[in-house]
DNA sequence: ATACTAAATTGTAATGATTATAATTTAGGT
DNA sequence: ACCTAAATTATAATCATTACAATTTAGTAT
């Protein structure tokens, strides 16, 4: 019952599934906050000694084959990982880091068609700095 | 007088003026190809031996912060470097691996500013297959 | 023009994310 | 219960980028 939502998921697209691909899943499902790959690795590791770090890039390379997550290169250095959802946006805070979701979809897309090319992701990201590091700087300079 | 255009940029902001600057912005402004750092490495090493791949990450590096160039990071993989013009998005084709420019702003930002956010850049990527690539597959298989 | 100095350049080594490889295990079908 | 292709694992390799320390240089002051 824990899992049957996931297995399901994989299920839909014939993927084999296999306890890490699962918890994998649960991860990004229950973890809404763009994780790296090392950040899924060492977290699930705790409760699964055994879990190889190449069965993670694996697993999420799957899952993303088959449309089941999305990845997000905004930091330039990494590659974050997002459960599918409705379509969004990103923007990632230069000063705290974090990578907030902007629930929006992208109206430019009509452009990139009218050229002739085919779009198969769309990637929306903003960066700068975020509502609660502007709060907390004017707390702390004066506005 | 061929270097005059760049010598003038760099000057604007207040930046040290060397050849090596002088190399890469000349290069990508003749480039508009989104190139790596290290594509910028070894095509100016030609004629320019002494050059170092630190200086060329280097230099991006400043001409970045003081906004005469761009970083797209659509890839995932490396970062790609684009000359300051007037905002565009981007489409990566899956299939050639070219960047292509689209002539777009993105209107969303009103979203972002309303959550309170202050946003500082902006990176719209998409990714499919461009109209060459599609247009060859036609070419070779049959519409 | 010369000398000075902070900053830039250079070559090399280190880092860190991701991918390749090969041995072992396992999911799912017969 | 067995078979086999696929998945998992540990390890090593790769590749982009950054750190470091010695050398050179741009721009300024003398
Ligand atoms: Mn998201
Ligand atoms: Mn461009
Ligand atoms: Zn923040
Ligand atoms: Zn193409």
């Amino acid at each position: 019952m824990m899992y049957e939502k996931y297995v399901d998921l994989l299920k839909e697209k014939s993927i084999k599934i296999t306890p890490q691909r699962l918890e994998i899943l649960r991860y990004l499902d229950k973890n809404r906050n763009h994780p790296t790959a090392y950040q899924i690795y060492t977290d699930l590791k705790e409760n699964n000694p055994s879990l190889s770090k190449t069965t993670v890039y694996n697993s999420l390379e799957i899952l993303n084959k088959y449309d089941i997550i999305n990845t997000i290169s905004i930091t330039g250095l990494e590659t974050r990982y997002d459960i599918k959802n409705i379509i969004h946006h990103h923007f990632m805070c230069k000063k705290c880091g974090r990578i907030i979701d902007i629930d929006i979809e992208c109206p430019n897309i009509r452009k990139t068609l009218e050229q002739g090319h085919k779009i198969e992701e769309v990637h929306g990201y903003f960066k700068g700095r975020c509502r609660e590091c502007i709060e907390k700087e004017i707390d702390q300079y004066g506005s």
